[in-house]
RNA sequence: GCCAGCGUGGCUCAAUGGCAGAGCACCUGAUUUGUAAUCAGGCGGUUGUGGGUUCGAUUCCCACCGCUGGCUCCA
């Protein structure tokens, strides 16, 4: 209904650092023709649904608006829709916009939009009138012989030159109520020029290709079983490789900042979980208890009671503080069986989870220390991102409003300390505390939802937490939750696909792929395994019997970053012929050159891989 | 959880109410190659699980498990 004023932005491409890997179509955003783009997306969803209409007679409408990517609509239909007919439906929106191009709008008053409703059995509509606040106008936009209740803006005519193709078919509650009916919608998309579309739909293909799931399997990264159950997410050796490089740079970037590691256990009595307030408050999202000696167990859904409970083992002087735990912890959340998705949505997994004790006077420094991380990690792997400072929600929350004001003044204090912009979330904190939220955009331009810095002022009340300050006085501290990298499985499933299965050589399963041109040249490149293995690489020795050119296009599809070919010329002077991932050059360089250039990527976590 | 669709060797996909097939992968043998697939042979499936209809079900029906696209909710 409602077609927001301009479009937007809509896509931009963060692949500088890529250098030659670079395999994503550059594109310029969309752009607007004579008409805002979400104007022309908004008619071609009304030019949809007058097509639906002749085609599904009795068809009930709901909302059609235009959305990031496109629109959609969504109609209470007599039958489910089949793929097969989206084609039948373009083909009458074609035939439609060929027709009857002119678009008319008339404005009526309440009750005459409500009668025309209802003698047209619109009874979706008829509700959506009262969504229209008092003393606004009111009206019907139409073509042919279709009209909807309608705010506008649509494009004068449907003869203009425009291009647009329906995508898929999905389920959606009305209103987004799940208590209400699910409507049956069509997702589509629609541009000024054709070469725009394409464009598009080249993108669709490129976050196909990219989709972690079939990188998965393609790349030998992680499975899933129906015997182990959904949501539960297995790494293989190659993922797990990749995991392990990530916890080692986390580890060595807490431990230079001083955070001290910490293990809590899987399972604890539920009487802690009383306490933390989660079964009062989570349980929807925790297992049932299980049993010990005849007293109830639970299955952590989060670190934090568990850390608040190593605080909480003796006093704690104000010399203490801040204090910062860090423990890569591993929760179990359960999440209705629909919203799962690959390793993005599960039902247990590892946070890189942190709980920083501090004052108040201590606080903007430590929200700045860990802004600075979730720099670092973003720089790290080369995504861009949007900081957005979540405040008081407007319901229930709990603390005084001179203690959200300093919190609030904190958060800010801290993004200004290393220069970070920071977009407003109204209303959008926890009840226990304002936070920050960042959300990461992807080599594709897809916006995910990792770091999270959050203050809490309710834990150290619920669990009386104290520090005794150089007064003497007991104090009480605040608490700070944060997690940068959000969880492991998300974080890698969202980092697969934004390098499309290629790894940084840091972090790489698999980093040198050897292949002798022929068997006996396979010595040779042993003496160079073994110098690669000291100096811990990984290293793919395809030293077995068999064709030069079959280990070739291995080494490519297994996406390893470097290959080294050597035959006799090479095996003479103690070069290599180097071919980089992703290209056919063979750069011949003493092997000593080589193996200082990937040392050097690996020591700066470098993106690319240019060597020296 | 809800709506819709789907489930056939490790992977990608055929087929039919009447003996389940191909390519890749894997194994064996031959081949010794200068930058993306050498040749031949072989192994491998109770067609997700359970029930029903039928002379006969992988195919039709039901339930469950799991997956996919969304909705709702979240790291």
């Amino acid at each position: 209904m409602l077609a927001s004023g301009s479009s937007r932005l809509y896509f931009s491409l963060p692949y500088k650092t890529m250098g030659e890997e670079k395999t994503t179509p550059v594109r310029a955003p969309a752009k607007d023709g004579p008409f805002p783009l979400s104007t022309l997306r908004h008619s071609v969803s009304h030019l949809m649904a007058s097509a639906i209409g002749r085609l599904f007679p009795g068809v009930r409408f709901g909302f059609g608006p235009a959305i990031e990517h496109g629109f959609y609509y969504d109609f209470d239909l007599p039958r489910p829709l089949e793929e097969a007919d989206l084609e039948k439906i373009e083909r009458e929106m074609r035939k439609i916009a060929k027709a009857s191009p002119q678009l008319t709008c008339v404005e009526v008053t309440r009750g005459e939009a409500k009668a025309r409703l209802l003698r047209k059995g619109q009874s979706y509509k008829v509700e959506a009138i009262d969504l229209i606040p008092e003393g606004e106008k009111i009206t019907f936009w139409g073509h042919s012989d279709w009209e909807d209740l309608c705010e506008g803006p649509h494009v004068d005519r449907l003869d203009r030159e425009f291009h647009f193709k329906l995508l898929s078919i999905a389920g959606a509650y009305w209103r987004g109520d799940e208590k209400r009916p699910m409507l049956q919608r069509i997702y589509g998309t629609a541009f000024w020029t054709k070469a725009e579309l394409d464009a598009h739909l080249v993108w669709l293909e490129e976050i196909k290709a990219r989709d972690h799931r079939k990188l998965g399997t393609e790349l030998d990264l992680f499975s899933y079983h129906q015997e182990a159950g959904a949501g539960f997410v297995f790494w293989h050796p190659n993922l797990a490789t990749v995991r392990r490089e990530i916890e080692r740079f986390w580890w060595d970037e807490h431990e230079r900042r001083g955070y001290q590691p910490v293990y809590t256990p899987h399972v604890s009595r539920e009487t802690l979980f009383e306490v933390s307030g989660h079964l009062a408050n989570y349980a929807d999202m925790m297992y049932a208890p299980m049993e010990i000696d005849s007293m109830p167990y639970r299955v952590k859904p989060m670190n934090c009671p568990g850390h608040i409970l190593i605080y909480k083992n003796r006093g704690r002087s104000y010399r203490e503080l801040p204090l910062r735990m860090a423990e890569l912890g591993t929760v179990y959340r359960y999440e209705r069986s629909g919203v799962l998705h690959g390793m993005l949505r599960v039902r247990g997994f590892t946070q890189d989870d942190s709980h920083i004790f501090c004052t108040s006077e201590q606080l903007a420094d430590e929200i700045a220390g860990v802004l600075d991380l979730v720099l670092l990690v973003v720089k790290t792997f080369g995504f861009e991102y949007t900081a957005y400072l979540a405040t008081r929600p407007k319901d229930k929350s709990i603390g005084s409003d001179e203690i959200w004001t300093r919190a609030i003044a904190s958060l800010r204090q801290g993004a200004a300390k290393v220069g970070m912009p920071l977009e407003l979330d109204e209303g959008g904190g926890a009840f226990y505390g304002p936070k920050i939220d960042f959300k990461m955009k992807d080599a594709l331009g897809r916006e995910w939802q990792l770091s999270t810095v959050q203050c809490d002022f309710n834990l150290p009340e619920r669990f009386d937490l104290h520090f005794t300050d150089s007064d003497g006085q007991a104090k009480r501290p605040i608490m700070l939750h944060r997690a940068v990298l959000g969880a492991f499985e998300r974080f890698i499933g969202v980092l697969i696909e934004h390098f499309g299965g290629r790894f940084p050589l840091w972090c790489a399963p698999k980093q040198v792929a050897l292949v002798p041109i022929r068997e006996e040249h396979a010595p040779y490149l042993r003496t160079l395994a073994e110098r690669l293995n000291a100096q811990n690489f990984r290293v793919e020795a395809m030293l077995d019997a068999g064709h030069m050119n079959k280990k070739i296009k291995d080494a490519q599809h297994a996406q390893i970053p470097f290959m080294l070919v050597a035959g006799e010329r090479e095996a003479a002077d103690g070069t290599v012929a180097v071919r980089r991932r992703g290209t056919r050059e063979q750069i011949v360089m003493p092997f000593d050159a080589f193996l200082s250039g990937i040392s050097k990527l690996r020591s700066t976590r470098a993106l690319g891989l240019e060597l020296e």
